[in-house]
DNA sequence: CAGAGAATAATTTGATCATATTCTGGGCGC
DNA sequence: GCGCCCAGAATATGATCAAATTATTCTCTG
């Protein structure tokens, strides 16, 4: 799934501090320690869409060279996670509503495609290990926790992606994620953690009875509402954020 | 389309020398350069699925520092043009049978849908455009110039993606190129370019009567019958190449 | 004594940094 | 408002360090 090799990032379950150099995580690259962190300040909403972001800024704020800060940036711009405006400057994306269509149409083939494939191959103790994310889920969600749900939820589609084995694929979802990421999280602190999206439920029993087109069904519902969520809050404020 | 902001690339229509520094590019940052040569080097399959790739050597070979290229390849890397081997290694990935399963099936999806939206949005200028590719396409193949061919069809079908004015699925469906570019050079090397397959005709007949849904399912059996051109030369060769 | 294997030395290549250079954008004066 | 100048940021280089692969040697066994 991660096209750099190493091993899987862990998963920061908490806010984290980005000065907070990981003594277990010491044996990567700086670039891909960098790349990481940056990845998940995108995915989360840490930074705001249409943000300005600087090497310099980042080099010094992670105490380390610009040689890694600029690969790791480089990764994220091909990534489309940050974007790269034409004169030598980098930001946080904007999504226009056109961009949102294109995701939403995306997500709606993949997620479902993926889904089928995952079902067909999860076994009991992957359908354990969904069922036990999407319980925290539901934690987060009661308790109001909106980075955890964030994360979560991420965490499950992605989870759903490795069992699908198809890395190629996972990829591509994997690069959707990043571009909504931002707005996702403006989307959603606007409107609190309640009535968001969970057609997990019903995906995880379809999933149990090795229904695949009955899972696939549910997750389209759960990325339609999420997504259409984003579209109509987007489309309401204007241009965006 | 271009992720990172810069002026189209300009497409070689020949091979190309990789020691000839373009005057006309040297506004262009050198990392962005090096992309691009990295880049049609890989689409084109001139460097071998499976052949290992030095950051030091291309940094001799281009006359630049290190900085630029490694730079490029993380970009390249990102994109799932070259592959990252755990230990610091860089090279050209080996499609697997399953690989290109992945890729047929996003071809299939993407493809029709981009043109879909290229039928809408076409002027009648960019049929013109189009149908003079492709009536290159057919002097390349009757000429038996492979890499003329490779370098038109890859034209054809991104300028349909600009038509189609979706920047997103546009780069989801350039990173999928780059992933078979090197098999497919492969293949077509083998097979020599007659019996290539060519169902343009038929979908620009089906674009110029305005009938997106022909149109689709034209440029789908275009795709099917070159992707799994690749897929049953792969299979019968053992692992590829 | 020959050869397989492990340990080690040597070389190649990647990772990082400090620094020099170039370019962009904004402010100031005209 | 236009053009010049300057601060700051990005780009690019080469040196340095570290890691890994390859080559070499040494040892131990049959």
């Amino acid at each position: 799934m991660d096209s750099h090799g190493w091993d899987a990032p862990e998963m920061t379950t908490t806010a984290q501090n980005l000065s907070t150099i990981d003594a277990a995580t010491t044996r990567l690259p700086a670039h891909e320690v960098i790349y990481r962190q940056l990845r998940d300040l995108v995915l989360f909403g840490d930074l705001a869409p249409g943000q300005a972001v600087t090497i310099q800024g980042l080099s010094e704020r992670l105490g380390a060279g610009m040689t890694p800060v600029r690969e790791a940036l480089r990764r994220l711009i091909a990534e489309g996670a940050l974007e790269f405006q034409g004169n030598r400057r980098v930001s946080v994306p904007l999504l226009s509503a056109d961009n949102i269509s294109e995701l939403i149409l995306a997500r709606q083939w993949v997620d479902p495609h993926l889904t089928l494939r995952a079902t067909e191959r999860a076994t009991l103790g992957d359908l354990d290990h969904l069922r036990a994310l999407d319980d925290q889920l539901d934690v987060a969600i009661t308790r109001g926790d909106l980075r955890a749900y964030l994360e979560l939820n991420y965490l499950f589609h992605r989870r759903l992606y490795e069992i699908a084995d198809a890395p190629i694929l996972a990829h591509l979802a994997d690069g959707l994620w990043l571009r909504f990421g931002p707005s996702l999280r403006v989307v959603c602190g606007r409107m609190g953690t309640q009535n968001l999206p969970d057609k997990h439920k019903a995906m995880l029993e379809a999933m149990h009875a090795r229904d695949a087109e009955a899972a696939a069904r549910a997750i389209r519902e759960d990325v339609i509402q999420g997504m259409e969520q984003v579209r109509h809050s987007l489309e309401q404020s204007g241009a965006l954020r």
